[in-house]
DNA sequence: GATATCTAGACGTATAGACGTCTAGATTCT
DNA sequence: AGAATCTAGACGTCTATACGTCTAGATATC
């Protein structure tokens, strides 16, 4: 049994998980239905008990299916916006929904860390950082003013670099830092002055302020940045569980 | 060996998932380190090797260790904010952090849903909801106004509960529905004349407005919620993983 | 010295069985 | 009829064992 496994070279749980997953996404078992249960699954493909848990366990993580003890698993309710919970960037969620994206870049420069940026970076106060400062239009309306800080020990070659056309995150994967997770804070504030300016609205204008650092997938931090939103153009969607 | 884990009553997964965490916060265990195996783990709890693998998988989901295949399983970077994807209350959030929370109702209605509630709520429209609408303060200053739709056919006795004091997601586990995820979009906007004078701030105050839909495990929505909070008093903090 | 191979250790997948605990519904008793 | 109890079925926890696969470092080879 466990040879044959090896020669598709997919575990079993994964092919169960799989076969679960096309009835659900095909229709057969729709919404609050209840699955066979464990036991069944198990005979039904010729696996133990705690490989189709190990199947049945992925589904729940992404809340395709949920367990009730005592009484079955049953296929939870196909929400659209499932996944709003992945990080993505500007870029790919803009183009996804075909809206026209550039960036201008304002200001490039190295100097030392702040106290603030080399606290969340994990790096020394003083130690040298590369400020990007950009401006973000959205179908040629100025939408976000975008201030990253990322270590220049990581990244000595940005400096080199199209930032204006490329992404941030493409560049810092080129330099062997894949982007795993992001924190960030949320804010509502008002537009100073400046701001006002470079958005074209008001001064005092609501803005959707947003403060993150990126991790990459080995934990180290390699940007922080400050974000500051139009509040009448710009809208966050997030998924969060219990 | 089974029974001594039932007089305690805590499985024994969940024993060393806490004696981890406990040397791991404790600083026993430092970041990049490695932890025993699972093989030594096993022997050093007396349990076996999936009890142990059992306890590690819920650490690796929170984020605290991560395992690499053919090495070992290491302590991940302890970034303060990591749970901050999970979804929490207004309640358990501000308790956590010493505030004193409050809630003042200032609505209780039944009313038929409009289109837009209706559609979040995948009810039909005019279907009958009730509107809570309340104002909490923490440490007695008023920070969010709090609007919340939920179907009535599923909490009738809602109306006849104590909804200052008690939180409404603990009222709706005791009708059956356990709150599992929200889905929530994120704006900036002025305070209008209401708002100003509910969370005694200037008219044109930034406003970090919430639109939410809460969903229960089986995928129910339960809950549509508009949440204004103040921008001076409010922020929030979410991670995000790609 | 550089390269290829081997090997120990660690995680990955899987089994078959056992007993615990919970839920809903059936049964029994009042 | 209503309440208390019982029970079958389903998930929850756990064991002891086995073999697969991967990684890093040691060893051997060129």
């Amino acid at each position: 049994m466990f040879v044959l496994d090896k020669k598709e070279g997919i575990p079993f749980y994964v092919k169960i998980r799989e076969a679960l997953r096309a009835e659900i996404e095909g229709g057969n078992l729709k919404r609050g239905q209840k699955l066979p249960s464990e036991e069944e699954l198990a005979n039904q493909y010729g696996v133990s008990r705690m490989t189709v848990r190990q199947g049945i366990a992925d589904l729940i993580d992404e809340g395709l299916v949920y367990r009730r003890h005592g009484v079955g698993t049953f296929v939870a309710f196909p929400h659209v916006e499932r996944d709003h919970s992945r990080l993505t960037n500007f870029f790919e969620t803009a183009s996804k929904e075909g809206i026209s994206v550039q960036a201008r870049l304002l200001d490039l420069e190295v100097s030392p860390a702040r106290q603030r940026i080399a606290k969340a970076l994990d790096i020394a106060e003083g130690d040298l950082i590369i400020r990007i400062k950009t401006l973000r239009y959205a179908d040629d309306v100025p939408v976000t003013l975008h201030e990253a800080y990322v270590p220049h020990v990581l990244f000595v070659k940005l400096l080199e670099e199209d930032l204006e056309t490329q992404h941030l995150w493409t560049l810092y994967e080129r330099y062997g830092y894949r982007v795993k997770r992001a924190v960030q804070k949320l804010e509502a504030r008002e537009a100073d002055h400046e701001l006002a300016v470079l958005l074209q609205i008001e001064e005092g204008a609501p803005i959707l302020f947003k403060e993150r650092v990126i991790y990459a997938e080995d934990g180290t931090p390699v940007e922080f940045t400050y974000c500051y939103n139009r509040g009448d153009r710009y809208s966050l969607t997030v998924t969060l569980e219990r």
